[in-house]
DNA sequence: CGACACCTTGAAGAGGTTCAAGAAATGTGG
DNA sequence: CCACATTTCTTGAACCTCTTCAAGGTGTCG
C-alpha cells in the first residue's frame, strides 16, 4: 500500500521545507557519494555558512553509512562509543535500564538528528538505540570529528552546541516528567513531535506514531493504558482524530493550552 | 555556632581526597592567584596529564572568580551567555520553569562541577542557577575555552566529556523521575549526593542537605510532604537518622536495596 | 488465514497529592 | 539577648490521578 520512500509518517504530503532522501528518483542509496555536500539534510546536521574547502574536509568525516533494520540496534548499552552517528532516514528510540531491567525511552531521534554522544564521557554507550522503523545512518568517528573541528571553528561550534541542545532537551523532558499530569504530558509530545515533522517538511498536523503505547509511556513516564486512554479523552474532546498510530491533530491550540494551563484572571 | 569556612555538609570530618577550599587556613581567597595550577580542585574540573605549558595555558582560560551570596542567581533564564562557571565553593541548584509558573529543579552541584552548558546552543542561558549557600565559582569566557581547546587536545577531550557527562547524569534523572517510587528516588537521590560529597572528602555516612525538602521534592518529582513523609518511613525503619537537614545515613546497603528492588528467586 | 503484537476499555486499588494544623528552626529588630 | 515573624518541616485525613489486572478488539505479517 505505502511506497517504500514514505520515512518518518507515512503520510503523502508534499515536503515544504527539506525533501525526504531519495524521494520519488528511484536511485539506489548506495549509488549517491557519501557526501555532506550533495545531502539535502545538511542544514539539519552541519553548521551553516562553510566555505567550500570547509565543506570538502567535513565531507572526509562521514567514514560510511550503515543501513539499520526495524528492531535493530545501531548501538548498545556497554558497547565501546566509536562515532556519533547522523540519522539519514529512519526513526530511533534510545533507552537506559536500571539494573533490575526496568528501562526508560529517553527520546525519539529522528532524520538529521545526532546520537552517541552518551558515549563520549566513559568511551562506552550507555543507552541502546534502537531503529524503530528501517534507518539508514551517517557514521562519524569521533576521533575524526575532534580532530576536524580544532581546524574548522564552525564545526567545533557546531558541535557545541549539538551536545548543548540536548542537556536543554533533556531539562524540558525532566519539566515533563517531574511536574506535568498525564494529559499535559500526552500534550506536549504531540507538539513536540509535530513540530519537529513540520521543520522536515511533513505535515503539522498530521502524523504517524512509529513507536507503541508502551514506548510512549515509558518516555512519558506514563503506562500503556494511560497513554491509550489520554488519546482516547484527546479524540472525544474533539483535539485530535486517533486511529491507530494515525493521528491528526485538530485543534492545535486546545493542545497549547492543555501543556499551559492559562491562569483566569 | 558553626565557623565560617564549614563548606558543603556543615560537618566536621577530616577530608580524604581534597581538602576544602582554604580551610583552616585564614586566608582571605582574594589573596589567592586565580590559576588552576594551584587549585585543588583541580582534578576534578580540569583534564589529567598536562604538562606544565598546557597548564599554564589553561590558568589563562579562568578569567577571574565571582562569588555568590546565598539566595542569589549565578545566572537566569534568558540572561545572554558568556561564560562556564567552575563552582570552587558553596553549593547551587539550577531549575527551569514553564511558561505558566511551575518551576523544576534540575540538578544539584557542588565545587568542582561546571555550570552554565545550557546557555551554549542558543547563546543565552535556559535556567537559572541559584546558590543555595555562599558560593564562589571560576569564571571561563566560552569562547575562550573554544580557542584553547582547539589547542590543547586534552582540553578539548575535556570538554566533550563533561557535556556527555551531563547528558548521561539527565538520563538518569529521566529513568529515575519516569519509573522509580518515591522511596526509590529519595534513597537513589541520598546515595548519589553522599557518594559525590565523599569523593570531595566528606563523610560516607552523613551530609548536611542545602536544600528545603521542597526543593529536593521539585528535583525528584514529588510534592515536599511526600518526601518528608518519606525520609520519615526510612528513619522508622532503621535506614537513616534524620533531623532536619542534617541526615545520618545507617544502612547504605538497605538504600540500595531500595533503589534497585532484588528480585527473588 | 492464523498467530502474534498492539491497542482499547472497564473496574478495583495503590501511591501520591491536597488541604490543614501545628511544631521546630531560623532570622530580625528592638 | 530575647520576642516575634517567617520559613521550613512534620503529620493526619480525604481525595484524586494513575496503575494494575483483566478481557476483548484490532491490525499486521508470515
Amino acid at each position: 500500500m505505502n511506497h517504500s520512500n514514505d520515512t518518518l509518517t507515512g503520510i503523502s504530503h508534499p515536503p515544504i521545507a527539506i525533501q525526504p532522501i531519495n524521494a520519488g528518483t528511484g536511485l539506489h542509496p548506495n549509488a549517491i557519494k557519501v557526501a555532506c555536500s550533495n545531502c539535502n539534510l545538511r542544514e539539519l546536521c552541519m553548521p551553516l555558512g562553510l566555505s567550500q574547502t570547509e565543506i570538502d574536509r567535513i565531507d572526509d568525516v562521514v567514514a560510511s553509512r550503515r543501513k539499520i533494520k526495524r528492531g535493530a540496534t545501531l548501538f548498545r548499552n556497554g558497547e565501546k562509543f566509536t562515532s556519533l552517528y547522523a540519522i539519514r532516514t529512519g526513526f530511533f528510540k534510545t533507552c537506559v535500564a536500571s539494573e533490575d531491567g526496568r528501562d526508560q525511552v529517553t527520546g525519539f531521534q529522528m532524520a538529521g538528528e545526532i546520537v552517541g554522544l552518551d558515549g563520549i564521557v566513559n568511551d562506552q554507550h550507555t543507552c541502546d538505540a534502537v531503529a524503530l522503523e528501517d534507518a539508514e545512518v551517517c557514521v562519524m568517528p569521533f576521533d575524526r570529528i575532534e580532530e576536524l573541528s580544532r581546524e574548522v571553528n564552525s564545526l567545533q561550534r557546531h558541535m557545541h552546541k549539538i551536545m548543548s541542545r540536548e542537556i536543554v532537551r533533556e531539562n524540558g523532558v525532566m519539566l515533563l516528567l517531574g511536574s506535568m499530569r498525564a494529559e499535559e504530558r500526552l500534550a506536549a509530545f504531540l507538539l513536540n513531535l509535530v513540530q519537529r515533522l513540520h521543520a522536515r517538511g511533513f505535515s503539522q498536523s498530521e502524523l504517524v506514531l512509529r513507536m507503541t503505547r508502551e514506548e510512549i509511556g515509558s518516555y512519558l513516564g506514563l503506562k500503556l493504558e494511560t497513554v491509550s486512554r489520554t488519546f482516547s479523552k484527546f479524540a472525544e474532546d474533539g483535539i485530535v482524530e486517533v486511529k491507530q498510530r494515525h493521528v491528526r491533530i485538530l485543534r492545535t491550540d486546545a493542545l497549547k493550552d492543555i501543556v499551559n494551563p492559562q491562569v483566569c484572571n
